[in-house]
DNA sequence: CGGTATCCTGCTGGATACTG
DNA sequence: CAGTATCCAGCAGGATACCG
């Protein structure tokens, strides 16, 4: 017989929760794919756009995450026929589910560099 | 003459907001970091089940991450003298403030899995 | 229990050059 | 502009065995 839901029980399942950490960890793992979804949200649509917009990515590298990312749902790539050559980037409502994190990092990131700034000054 | 700031132009700075996402990358980068410090700040005290609490760790991985960990600050190690071998390790608040970060990707990630099982019904 | 030592593999990602 | 091809290194991380 399957367990029915018991709402008093475990609010919170420990196990349960390191699994979806684990997924996403898998998921948006490397050093791009997170500040690529960034860029893109952001607004930034051409490839040279998106480069510029990420240090010390290399074009090999967004070349693959890109294509990787369209396989995967997470944008669409749109190509002009008429001028070859001219391809435009843009989120799919799946890329934009990473936002809550990315925002998260992003806050992270600068408290830790205000905290670093002050660890010289002492 | 230095830029006094502006609080009117750019609340958003988006070349700092990439730094700030590609240092905390940098900082729990890889499969483990993240996973260790959920499994501490959920409590978890003890060798043995820290390695439990998360699947598919090592011991070798553990132990490694651990040592890192301790040496930048993340969790304290309280070794008993008069138990050897009996070893304690808890958080620091600095380990704490990742807890936005992953309460994000614990969120993510059981919603990913909603739609996963929603795609194969489909 | 709480680790370390050793060995090994694969994959991430960098450098560089070329193309339609 | 928007890529691809090739080559290569380093290191994260797995397997296994051993230790106080």
């Amino acid at each position: 017989m399957a367990k029915t839901k018991n709402t008093l029980s475990s609010p919170r399942n420990p196990a349960e929760e390191v699994q979806a950490l684990q997924d996403t960890i898998y998921v948006i793992g490397g050093k791009w794919k997170l500040p690529i979804i960034n860029s893109i949200c952001n607004g930034n649509r051409r490839f040279r756009e998106i480069e510029r917009s990420i240090p010390g990515i290399t074009r090999r590298m967004l070349s693959r995450e890109l294509k990787e990312m369209e396989l995967n749902g997470l944008i669409r790539r749109l190509d002009d026929p008429d001028f070859p050559a001219k391809v435009e980037y843009e989120a799919t409502t799946y890329c934009k589910s990473f936002a809550d994190i990315i925002l998260a990092m992003i806050d992270w990131g600068k408290k830790h560099r205000a905290r670093v700034k002050q660890q010289l000054r002492a």
